[in-house]
DNA sequence: CGCGAAATCATTCGAAAGTATGACGACAAG
DNA sequence: CTTGTCGTCATACTTTCGAATGATTTCGCG
């Protein structure tokens, strides 16, 4: 996890770098043509805003998940409302379950398709379905509707 | 959820008024020290990618907060535990849901395929079609995965 | 550092699911 | 008797799922 934040960091870094160099490439026809200074300058800023905003989307989403996870997990002891479920940590050990495969168990069982789970999760479809595919082996499910109803009577998703 | 996407829109455009309107402010002081443009251009790039980030994280915080409470909002009304379940029939008439499209939706939310449905409602497979295709229609839902998770949000079935 | 588990992605192909449209009989209400 | 709703079924077509398989990459753990 430590590590996912340097890398992280790393790459902020580097984007900063190319950032900034393209910014000076830009420059240089900026001087060239010596016009229209406000346009140029708003397109870089909305250039640059934009690209902070989807790196911000980009970079938050997976690490959103986590945090999602993590309260999950953490009302499995405390929390008194409604329905506290707890998730079932034994059983996904015997299943032999992995935290993306729950994640998309999830997804799913939310009414997602493969192709928006793709999306929300940056991956592909395709990996997408091999996740799905090893689930619902795991789960002796043959098809996704009964995967979230197995996944809700083992207490593996709310 | 809709509304969310629109103010999100809102917030966008605004934003981006504000950064041109900024960055002119900028560009002003830009033209009188008249020096170092490359520190200037990096900087306000830094500074426009950042606030991107910044924004990006922002939003997405709000979205996961909202999610979090429908979560909660869910657990509260359909599911308080001893409740052997209610079933909403004014929800019911006012989506014009059939008894036996309502029939169809338990079933394909106890994981059944088309087929097994039709098998044990003793009638054809592409009658179910026609059914379940009606009933994702008044439900709006597009999949059965959604339909379910619809119909448990609605209390038409447990 | 190497090893194994996870995660990622691709390709192919058959099976389900879903859409669109039309049709027919039963039955209740007007 | 006409109208409308419901349930039934079919045909044709598109899309999505899911299985099978193999490959690559990443990461944690001895």
């Amino acid at each position: 996890m430590k590590k996912q934040v340097l890398i992280h960091g790393l790459i902020y870094g580097l984007c900063g770098g190319l950032l900034i160099a393209a910014l000076k490439v830009i420059e240089y026809r900026y001087v060239v043509v010596e016009h229209s200074i406000e346009i140029y300058g708003g397109l870089t800023a909305l250039v640059f805003a934009t690209l902070g905003i989807w790196l911000g989307l980009k970079l938050t989403r997976k690490e959103q998940v986590i945090v999602e996870r993590e309260l999950i997990v953490e009302r499995e002891v405390p929390v008194p409302v409604g329905t506290p479920f707890a998730l079932n940590e034994k059983r996904l050990q015997e299943l032999a379950i992995t935290k993306r495969e729950l994640e998309i168990l999830g997804l799913i069982a939310q009414g997602l398709s493969n192709r928006e789970i793709a999306e929300t999760l940056f991956v592909s479809e395709n990996t997408i379905k091999t996740h799905s595919s090893r689930l619902f082996d795991k789960l002796s499910a043959k098809r996704r509707t009964q995967a979230v109803q197995l996944g809700k009577e083992l207490g593996l998703i709310p």
